[in-house]
DNA sequence: CTAAACCCTGTAATCGTTACAGGGTCAAGC
DNA sequence: GCTTGACCCTGTAACGATTACAGGGTTTAG
């Protein structure tokens, strides 16, 4: 049983680079660890479980924000878990919102497209479309885009 | 008819900022437009149109690249106009993909969610769950997550 | 004549990750 | 011994689009 990983095997066993491992401990994700007499950064098996919790979050869309706040509650068991669904709620309904806003871009583009019927740039309806002010921003409410 | 205007004119009658309007000319989107003797831009109608092309564009998730390329087909008429169908189409195909994915966060997010029941962090399911290593990263193909 | 509102340039911040540069350390093979 | 390759370190910059400064100049209305 081996207990202290150097930052490339925990990279390895939890499939997150190394860059982004110095970068968590960075933000205060992961606690700061032993080092080596060379300056290596060694870690126990607890890290593994971070990290992948980390990822986790991640690939759920969480922000490093929300899972700093998820991974404080962890750190303190006696706290209420309110807080944890708040995250995890606001994140969902995030989610929910952006997916409306993407089928509502999808939808408009899927229009803009088969307007098109080949041949020069200057009768192109796609181009003709882009220059069509009706549809733009001043129009609706979109301010942020993040498509 | 007033056909000069200076930035911050063209700012309110687009929506956009002149941040952006000087980014704009900075990654060649908009042309170099003349100055007054104080070095302040003055610009004519026809930037209304191009600002609002980029704009409309911008609010359609499309990139400020795909866009440059979008307006190089708009600056030459004669050009085929196929170019301009398939970066609309890519970007389609690759918001279908978007929505796609986010779908599939926003269900496994709702399953965490209401996991919850209340009670102390120690016991709460979504914390639990994202340390969870079954269903993180190693498993699945979760490089990008761009959510 | 002064204050508000505008303009200029250049730089840094945001978010998370990746990619360097420039250097040190450690193992195996010759 | 000595080299080669695989690691590790720090710090900085890049990505994309936008925003927010700092530090300065100009115009306009009161």
């Amino acid at each position: 049983m081996k207990n202290a990983y150097r930052i490339g095997e925990v990279a390895t066993r939890t499939g997150c680079s190394p860059e982004s491992i110095r970068h968590y401990e960075k933000l205060g994700l992961l606690p700061t660890p032993k080092r080596s007499q060379q300056g290596y950064r060694y870690y126990d098996q607890a890290v593994l479980e971070r990290v992948g919790f980390i990822r986790h979050g991640r690939s759920l869309g969480l922000d490093l924000h929300s899972i700093q706040e998820l991974l404080a509650l962890s750190d303190h068991p006696d706290t209420d878990c309110g807080a944890a669904d708040d995250i995890a709620t606001r994140h969902l309904q995030h989610l929910e919102a952006r997916i409306a806003k993407l089928q509502a871009l999808a939808t408009e583009l899927r229009q803009v497209v088969q307007q098109c019927r080949g041949g020069k740039a200057a009768d192109c309806q796609i181009i003709q479309t882009l220059y069509d002010h009706t549809l733009d921003c001043s129009e609706r409410g979109c301010g942020q885009i993040e498509a």
